[in-house]
DNA sequence: AGATAAATATTAATCGATTCAAGTTATAGA
DNA sequence: TCTATAACTTGAATCGATTAATATTTATCT
């Protein structure tokens, strides 16, 4: 393994020299600079940044946990903050915590031990990502969902205003009874979007037969159980407002092997826009989450509070709330008459 | 920062005795190894695995390079690298390339810095993969395309075999006129993919019209777009095999605009499957990858690896080539008489 | 020329672990 | 009781960088 040290001998230097010139300190005479280059060059020195992370005590890396690496919207969010992150030096560790508390809990501890800068924590399962204990450990940015009583340093997306306005669009184009598949109800994600459809519900002073209300779990199952259920009802909704990408899949697929007919017979509402939203038949009217957006300001509010944390200034940035965005396209209608 | 030293001196003992206990050497006295271990607890110590890594030359952290993470053949591969990596004890830094080979570059100089034990390299764009420095920088398993000439520390499928399957499939099914549009060709996967439809179609005695062999690139509009065309031709085929998901998307798309029904119009096999798969009407016919194995094995190889690397001892492990497998479901018929 | 300031360079301590050689204490056997 | 051996412990070097304090050379001014 090349080091300093040999970068030092073969351009005459001392090792204080090379280390200057690398990191462009300005007090290195142009002769020294050059012949260092060309050591580092000759040698293809690059420098460990094993060692330097130790002395300085900072790693350049951001661990990212997520529920579920392969859930598109969670894919993407980790494209932006991929992207974002390297522009400004910092690598990534990726960790998928199967929404399992217990995984989380783990991967918050090897984050630690590893010396992350910070950590980005989408949909926390888990209340000890309040834990003092944790949020003394290092920077965290919470993402997609925010534990209870967060005020400061999170980014999300309005879920009850897009979940309303999902709602909303649905009462408008005339249909009474809908129905809603909603997510794990232990997180303000699931919460907010069921609160949504309840306001826009109540505001056009419709009943919600219990039965409409469907505890699902954010898996494709989940939206096929009981999407076929919802169906089987003497008296079924006449459109139905799916909590996330996955389960609009199930509730897609059970009305496919239903036989029912989208949107003649029902219409369908999803959460996540997704690649296939728009090759279906019918191309699916969703509300969309700007998870490019996410991804990069989180990731920048992230990189704002590791800096912070250096200078001792812990300035604490207040959650970014984005909007979701209804894009209207052809699952859902009219009711039939 | 609590370190060793603070540990050690709370449990009354030397530094190199913590350390020994956290190892686990048996030579450490029962009363050390309580009051240490009680010690750990109290200052709730966390070892600093940074300068560990700098003292014993092992990160265990692994670094994975995919063109795009958000595709979902790459996230499930993903997903099931890092779980396999997490229970040894590997982290796993992420990279998107982007199927630039700029970035590519960029990210193994950094993961090199990094001093990352070793690479999981998926669908190389450069031949830089190849490049004698890089090689000998640390353990690489290429993963899904392999360099030409490669026979050693790659994880592949057999990509003629699938594509020969589906194609021989729509010929047994009746078709005739079969169009391929087929991905990017510089590398193996593409190559490969096309070389068994060719196969398929040359045993079979059918001869190929060079219009029905479309150029594409991987990406949704690559799909739509060759599909727009395959279909708008005078003689329009009965058959299209894509040969990834995206484009297999990108083509249904299109053919939803043009108003052509699958299968009965047209009939469509892809590559890879996905989660939307069996909620599309039709579902879709496709080639299976089985991405779970992928990422388990190539990670199980790299490792394997890593560990060899330790020691000395270079081993090279033969390429594993899995099977792809034809899942047939309702997006092929026979063609219209 | 001599003094002072400015520009460069170097030495050595440090980050927090691991590890080897060497030291200390306990145990057993003669 | 004394010695040989086993069982524990520890001091100090080391990994490869950064950096403050210090030293050296060069330039500037009177």
């Amino acid at each position: 393994m090349i080091s300093m040290r040999d970068v030092a001998r073969l351009a005459g230097v001392s090792v204080a020299t090379v280390s200057a010139v690398i990191n462009g300190k300005a007090t290195v005479g142009i002769a020294s600079v050059r012949r260092v280059e060309e050591a580092m060059k000759a040698l293809d020195y690059h420098p460990d940044q094993v060692a330097r992370s130790l002395r300085v005590g900072r790693t350049n890396v951001i661990g990212m946990i997520v529920p579920d690496i392969s859930n598109q919207f969670f894919a993407e969010i980790m494209r932006s903050v991929e992207e974002t992150s390297e522009k400004s030096g910092f690598s990534v560790i990726m960790c998928d915590s199967n929404e399992d508390s217990g995984r989380e809990q783990r991967h918050l501890s090897t984050l630690y031990s590893r010396r992350v800068d910070g950590v980005l924590l989408a949909s926390s399962v888990s209340d000890a990502a309040q834990d003092r204990l944790t949020l003394r450990r290092f920077p965290i940015v919470f993402v997609d969902a925010v534990p209870a009583g967060i005020k400061h340093g999170a980014v999300v997306v309005d879920n009850a205003e897009g979940a309303y306005a999902a709602t909303r669009y649905l009462i408008e184009l005339g249909h009474r009874r809908i129905a809603i598949i909603t997510g794990s109800l232990d997180r303000s994600v699931g919460l907010d979007r069921l609160e949504g459809y309840r306001k826009a519900m109540q505001e056009a002073e419709l009943v919600v037969p219990d039965e409409y209300i469907r505890f699902g779990d954010y898996h494709v199952e989940s939206g096929y159980k009981w999407g076929r259920e919802l169906m089987g009802l003497s008296l079924p909704p006449t459109a139905i407002f799916a909590c996330n990408n996955a389960m609009t899949l199930g509730l897609l697929r059970a009305l496919a092997d239903l036989g029912i007919r989208c949107p003649a017979q029902v219409s369908v509402v999803g959460f996540d826009d997704v690649d296939w939203a728009t090759s279906f038949t019918p191309r699916l009217t969703c509300v969309a989450q700007p998870t490019y957006e996410i991804g990069k300001l989180a990731t920048e509010m992230l990189l704002q509070k590791v800096r912070a944390a250096d200078g001792e200034a812990t300035y604490e940035h207040p959650n970014i709330i984005l909007r979701a965005e209804l894009r209207v396209r052809e699952s859902a209608a009219a009711p039939a008459p």
